[in-house]
RNA sequence: GCCGGGGUGGUGAAACUGGUAGACGCACGGGACUCAAAAUCCCGCGGACCUCUGGUCCAUGAGGGUUCGAUUCCCUCCCCCGGCACCA
């Protein structure tokens, strides 16, 4: 094809010219603002798909637009490539991890470049290279010095389908993130944890600093960490010893009448000891234990509980209360036991109304009074308090106050502070992961792995066989070695550190790619950091993203950097989605597995249309980048994913959306090419004094203030759908106006005024929708700016200013209503003064009809906008 | 249950601090070009109604309220999506 828009040549082209020219290397350069954009970077799973396309084609239209405004942009890209997939591949057809994961990043690197994306590829990282991973290893022994990584026996989800342990953040719901289909079980276990817990509360507190990021993000984060303020409180035991709980509500310490464990708890089988209840208390310990874990602390599961037989006193009533044992209280959260007030907490009474326990109202709420046998539900506000000593009276709030300083000076009890987060547990037993540096001696216990001796070297000759406990447990050569202390014989950690500990600091590490005495050079991250737009998927709302602010507050402490927190602004991109097509014989189907009539192909049965969720393999409602860039090439997909939705909403994606932006690209290509020869010649032409034809002043106008309203939408919240919008209604125009140019290409002299001024504004509007599309679709935008001979990138010229004074309207349309409806419009000079407003308002033949016979009660002028006349009915 | 975000044409979506509801795109209908098709270009496109070069009424989940004027602000309710949830 010698004409028209033949973009795998273009695309190709300047893809290989941005590569000779290295556009997107960047170094730090103090005298220019920097901007850090960076996108989630993906794990090599074999292929990129759209979410890839989306989230990257946002960041990109970012990093270019902040480029073109001058500031000097850093916009990395790396790989997250350490992870159970890569074992997976190695199992199901023997390629060896290490080949599988280079083969797919070598594939989706070269997707990656042939979208255009603006990456410094001199500074990509790939965090299964031991470059990387020693980093790792650095990091963990510095936490284990510090006392933030420690060995410890813990209740772990276990996967059966992994063999391996998961994250309390990867087994949420109870089942494994990665088997959905799979439920997750309790075993015990020595495993290596990082105390994130060290840092919770500044974690929380800094939260509120974090503005620039979803509201939802931020609610999710607060959530997960699940602070809960109140009082540990110790209850003696009625024969002796004491049983300490945790509240939030001390302020109803009085309506404690009864006392709950959780099923794990040490004296739920000791307090039963000789009371009558052993035997059934025992047979349902037996039956808890047996439970599945999940369904049982499901809060939709019935309660149901059994009295243990003792009895403790309540430490202000002195009263004696019973102690049973029940199905809804968890040994891991405070300390197991619970005071129950069935008055003022909706399980304590449903649990006291299912056994008969006794109800005391304590607190009371304004107006009718409250009393146990009237109660129908637990009242669970704040009030007064009442039946509670010398603290009646009180205001609930007050009253938790007053009651702790109390315990505290009884000593019975102090304010305490529980929390819903765990410390994390790094264990994994893989074999594709950091190994963790750390030896085992049987003289000198546990001994880091000396950091002159790091990286401990993931070995490559391991056979991977997806269960049966860690890989490299299997390796002897890997196992055995020597006590750095003693120089006897010890045996290596065998187990392999969570993949999210690569993704917690490599945001830090593209500031340095290439470091190699530490993991990154403080100056160097001082320019960088922090990332001024971080850009990916909600579902990394708790567990990376949380883990990377740990991270960083670490490396502050460790002294390597000096910020707090590691993303000022996030944007979290919505879902692509499709509609997926399910046939009842044979389940889901291709689209081209579907005929006109909606019929599955291969039964002729009607399919039944899914609605539109995100694309996946299973669903086959999957769109592959590749097909797309074949037919349509890169900036016309990237335009689509920009286009069809704004970026924090899900996309449904559309076959027939796509070909509208490729017809888009289509008619500026043609514009700009039948028109290059004109539009090059009008560079030697000048405005000159002569007054500007109607026409020609409308275009400007419009011109300029497309120039102002891209660039606000970008700048407002990346409203970039809006945005070419307005690319595209400057295109309907430019258009429009190719007929009114001059008919043959003029020589620099010799046209009319009138006409050159309309080449003058064509060419304008022309330059300035190239210019504005440049960070949309980049390689269109070179293409035709070079055809217009230009001789440098598009993306050198700094971003068009809107001339205020040619994007500001002559003559505005005043709408002018009666009683709040649009009667009439007129065209006005912009600026009409109010009373002039009015009068035209007033005496406009239109609206008589509507005013006539009817007394004016108010008239409300909006210069420049509208007149509201208001009269009685 | 609590928290967050939503509900606008056939459809994806627009609407600045309350001021012309539906920009832009898709689909659809009609036309031009063509032997024909594709591509391209032009026109139309929320609904109902009327005395139809124009005009009226209705319409932003439902119902109230504030206002000269409400998709926008307030109250009540319904529905959808996401998160958290026997966390004491």
């Amino acid at each position: 094809m010698a004409r028209g828009y033949d973009f795998a040549r273009i695309e190709q082209k300047w893809q290989q010219i941005w590569e000779a020219q290295g556009a997107f290397v960047v170094t730090e350069d103090p005298a220019r603002p920097k901007y850090y954009c960076l996108e989630m970077y993906p794990y090599p799973s074999g292929k990129i798909h759209m979410g890839h396309v989306r989230n990257y084609s946002i960041g990109d239209v970012v990093a270019r637009y902040l480029g073109m405004r001058g500031y000097n942009v850093l916009h990395p890209m790396g790989w997250d490539a350490f992870g159970f997939p890569a074992e997976n591949a190695a199992f199901e057809h023997g390629v060896h991890p290490a080949t599988w994961t280079a083969d797919n990043i070598a594939y989706m690197k070269a997707q990656l470049r042939r979208m255009g994306f603006s990456y410094d590829w001199t500074r990509e990282v790939t965090c299964c290279d031991p470059s990387y991973y020693r980093w790792n290893q650095w990091f963990f022994l510095q936490m284990l010095e510090r006392g933030l990584a420690y060995r410890g026996r813990a209740p772990v989800n276990w996967c059966e389908r992994c063999q391996s342990v998961l994250s309390n953040e990867q087994a949420e719901g109870g089942v494994c993130w990665r088997h959905t289909d799979t439920p997750v079980v309790q075993k015990e276990l020595e495993q290596w944890f990082l105390k994130i817990t060290a840092y919770v509360e500044e974690l929380l507190a800094d939260i509120d600093t974090l503005t620039g990021w979803p509201e939802r993000v931020r609610v999710m984060q607060r959530n997960w960490i699940g602070k809960s303020v109140g009082a540990e409180v110790d209850f003696p035991l009625a024969e002796g010893g004491s049983l300490r709980i945790f509240t939030t509500r001390p302020d109803t310490l009085f309506g404690a009448t009864f006392m709950v464990l959780a099923p794990e708890h040490p004296l739920a089988l000791r307090l039963a000891a000789g009371t009558g209840q052993e035997a059934a208390v025992a047979a349902f310990l037996a039956r808890m234990r047996r439970a599945d874990r999940t369904a049982r602390t499901d809060a939709a599961t019935e309660k149901e509980g059994v009295f243990t037989g003792g009895y403790a006193l309540n430490p202000m009533t002195r009263e004696r209360i019973p102690i049973w044992v029940a199905n809804f209280v968890l040994q891991e959260y405070g300390t197991g036991a619970i005071m129950a007030v069935p008055a003022h907490d909706q399980r304590d009474y449903d649990f006291a109304r299912k056994y008969g326990l006794p109800i005391r109202v304590v607190i009371q709420p304004p107006g009718e009074p409250l009393t146990a046998e009237r109660l129908e539900s637990a009242y669970e506000g704040e009030g007064r308090l009442v039946n509670s000593g010398a603290f009646s009276g009180q205001d609930s709030r007050e009253g938790k106050l007053s009651i702790c300083q109390f315990l505290e000076e009884q000593g019975i009890g102090k304010r305490a502070v529980n929390y819903r987060i765990r410390d994390w547990l790094i264990s994994r037993q893989r074999y594709w992961g950091t190994p963790i540096p750390v030896i085992y001696c049987d003289a000198c216990g546990i001994v880091p792995v000396p950091e002159r001796d790091l990286p401990v070297i993931l070995p490559p000759d391991v056979e991977i066989t997806l269960s049966g406990g860690s890989p490299l447990a299997r390796v002897e050569a890997f196992v055995h070695t020597t006590c750095p202390r003693c120089r006897r014989p010890a045996r290596r950690e065998t187990d392999t550190m969570d993949t999210f500990v690569d993704s917690s600091w490599y945001f830090l590490r593209f500031a340095s790619p290439r470091e190699t005495a530490r993991p990154l050079d403080p100056e160097k991250v001082r320019y960088w950091l922090p990332v001024d737009q971080y850009i990916g998927g909600i579902e990394h709302a708790v567990l990376h993203l949380l883990y990377a602010r740990f991270f960083t507050k670490v490396c502050r402490d460790l002294g390597l950097t000096t910020i707090a927190e590691p993303f000022t602004n996030l944007l979290t991109q919505g879902m692509v989605c499709k509609e997926s097509y399910r046939c009842p014989e044979h389940g889901y189907r291709l689209p081209g597995e579907v005929d006109k009539q909606g019929r599955c192909t291969a039964c002729e049965r009607p399919v039944e249309i899914g609605r539109t969720e995100k694309m996946s393999k299973s669903k086959r409602n999957v769109v592959d980048p590749d097909e797309l860039l074949e037919r349509y090439g890169a900036d016309t997909i990237r335009l689509f994913s920009l286009f069809a939705a704004p970026p924090e909403k899900d996309l449904e994606w559309s076959d027939e959306g796509v070909q509208g932006s490729f017809r888009f690209l289509t008619r500026v290509y043609r514009l700009v090419e039948e028109h290059a020869a004109e539009i090059r010649a009008a560079r030697d032409l000048a405005w000159g004094e002569e007054g500007q034809p109607e026409a020609v002043r409308t275009l400007r106008r419009l011109t300029h203030q497309t120039i102002a309203k891209v660039t606000r939408d970008i700048e407002d919240a990346f409203h970039f759908n809006t945005a070419l919008a307005a690319l595209m209604e400057l295109q309907n125009v430019l258009q429009k106006c190719q007929a009114d140019l001059p008919a043959a290409a003029p020589g620099a002299t010799g046209l009319a005024p009138a006409a050159r001024h309309r080449l003058l504004a064509f060419a304008e509007g022309v330059e300035v929708l190239l210019r504005l599309l440049a960070p949309f679709a980049p390689h269109l935008a070179e293409e035709l700016w070079e055809m217009l001979g230009h001789r440098e990138s598009i993306f050198r010229r700094p971003w068009p200013v809107a001339d205020a004074g040619l994007a500001r309207a002559e003559t505005v349309e005043v709408v002018v209503q009666v009683n709040g409806k649009v009667r009439s419009r007129q065209h006005v000079p912009r600026g009409t003064a109010e009373e002039r407003l009015r009068q035209l308002a007033l005496s406009d033949p239109r609206i008589q009809p509507w005013t006539a016979g009817r007394s004016l009660r108010k008239v409300v002028v909006i210069p420049d906008r509208l007149v509201n006349i208001v009269v009685s009915s």
